[in-house]
DNA sequence: TTGTACGCGTTATCAG
DNA sequence: CTGATAACGCGTACAA
């Protein structure tokens, strides 16, 4: 058994209180008794349990992290990033990965609650009702996918994709693109539904038809894009670029293309958003709109934060995205 | 504030033992009372408090786990699976990235101790003192990398990375290479100096020189593989092939090949373990051997759960591992 | 069937 | 400067 204030206390033969004291640094104590605690302490390898301290103390030192897939190199990033900003200001984290499952993301968050945190930063899944089910208020903030149909306030932080989506299919056009396919997420999920009104505005605005028959539904995994690709390569249907509203997609609809032997961009045009992979192992980055993710994890720790200490004081947050000029797509004016 | 069992209690005017067994199904409690408790609880949402009933109960559903770098697909992958094998046996994970640091890996451990988890499973970094620190017997788990010299019994998970390395190098030989490199690791973790040591091994049993200026010491970062094969081409010194010891260390060196114009495998060849990244934009996969990433998470998940059971039995396996035919050797003898 | 009393490990208040 | 005592929220042995 670990040991415990009551261990070393009669150990040194002092109250509990006292020896409470000392290894708080809080209020008085002789420096002899002092230092007899802290050599039983050592002596028994004395670590303090946290739960019961918070559990008199009334506070928590845990944040909980729910994400849809964590081998999503924008998701791990993500994580990564919150993990080191949370670690700076005494924080740890609670890891959850929903698998793009809305069961198993209302699960964790019940979980969470239970386990008293302090605060919830959650990428939500399609039509999530997280936060629809709650009462009381609690400390939670989204990142890159807004909740589901609520009239409930909340804070939030992300890019403005309608407009960053309108920047990325205009540069498309531009580089002398007709024919865009547009792969998208599940609508009720803000940002894939945001993304996809983006494209239909601007090819609106470029006076380019835009029928039903150009978007292709995939689940945000990758072998939904490879599916929905492969299909189209074989009922020669290919269009001149394909726009995939993740990275996941844009990889896996990338592995389709590479396998039957067509290339990007010579033959088929690719862009997405968050292509960038500085992993990438040849190097190759994706043509398309790039979050700003250290940015996003910032702010998201700093709402949570903020909310601890003002609760019910929501705010929103829309950072400022870049765009990647990658090798999936080529001037075709030229 | 959050209901507790008081709240209940007042609420319908019983006893807060008797909403207790309500509420866990424990002892027999009349069908109108247990209504009347059921009813309240919803009425007021009230979520248990973990915390406090594991404090009671003396047990914890927590497990840390502690990985060097999570954006390492390898290591996303592990983390990943044993998320999802610890979740349906209804525990969650403390999420501890160590950045490959040593002192933020031993503040993490103390800090999983004083949060009371069941168990930790660890992939340490190199030099890891953590266990050494340790007097009582933890519930602790080693995946990949052994603790740095430790005469305490331990459990630990793997593949052999001896045998692999010899494997993978003969391979590397046989398909008529002859001036091969090797990025390493620090060679105080067990994996990678297991790899180097295989490496050579390899060369001497096939009667090639095995000189120092053939090893080049990586730090686990992409930049570091990258620099290295950098510096490499600057000094027209490449090898015919690059052995590095870790995916990230070969995805910083394709980098750099793919910057100076360098053709692989044409002109050069590269091999490492763990390449395979399933994600791939380009469905790319670097030829080498592969550890079976879920059957570790599942064994590390197994060993750590029955410690639980029994405690002080350690035990120890090395799992099989594959050897990946990727794209980026060629037969030089055809 | 229900309530009382106690303790998990800690901190805080109040006496002395 | 130090030590009882209570309380955080919960579960359970014991008593009724």
């Amino acid at each position: 058994m670990r040991a415990t204030l009551k261990d070393i206390a009669e150990e040194v033969g002092l109250s509990v209180s006292s020896v409470s004291r000392v290894l708080n640094n809080t209020g008085r104590i002789s420096t002899e008794k002092r230092k007899a605690v802290m050599d039983a302490a050592k002596r028994l390898s004395y670590t303090p349990n946290v739960n019961a301290r918070e559990l008199k103390k009334q506070t928590s030192s845990t944040i909980g992290v729910i994400i849809p897939d964590v081998t999503n190199t924008f998701f791990v990033r993500l994580l990564k990033c919150i993990d080191h900003r949370l670690w700076e200001e005494g924080y740890n984290i609670i890891f959850c990965d929903t698998d793009e499952s809305v069961e198993r993301e209302m699960e964790y968050y019940q979980l969470l609650k239970e386990k008293n945190v302090a605060g919830i930063i959650v990428s939500p899944a399609s039509r999530s009702m997280i936060y629809e089910s709650e009462t009381q208020n609690i400390n939670c903030v989204f990142v890159d996918n807004e909740p589901y149909m609520t009239e409930k306030p909340y804070s939030f932080v992300s890019i403005n994709n309608l407009q960053a989506s309108m920047e990325l299919t205009q540069r498309v056009i531009d580089a002398g693109y007709r024919d865009i396919i547009m792969i998208t997420g599940d609508l009720d999920e803000t940002s894939s539904n945001q993304r996809l009104t983006g494209f239909q505005n601007c090819l609106r605005d470029n006076h380019m038809e835009c029928s039903q028959d150009k978007i292709y539904f995939g689940d945000c995994h990758y072998k939904s894009g490879f599916e929905i690709v492969e299909r189209l390569i074989e009922n020669h249907n290919l269009p001149e670029c394909i726009y995939a509203h993740n990275n996941v997609e844009a990889f896996g609809a990338y592995a389709a293309l590479r396998k039957h032997g067509v290339r990007v961009p010579e033959d088929v045009g690719l862009v997405c958003f968050d292509g960038e992979d500085p992993m990438s192992p040849q190097g190759l980055s994706i043509t398309g709109i790039v979050q700003p993710v250290e940015e996003i994890a910032e702010a998201a720790v700093d709402m949570v934060l903020n909310n601890m200490k003002t609760p019910g004081k929501y705010s929103r947050k829309l950072l400022p995205y870049q765009f990647l000029d990658g090798q999936t797509i080529r001037n075709k004016n030229e």
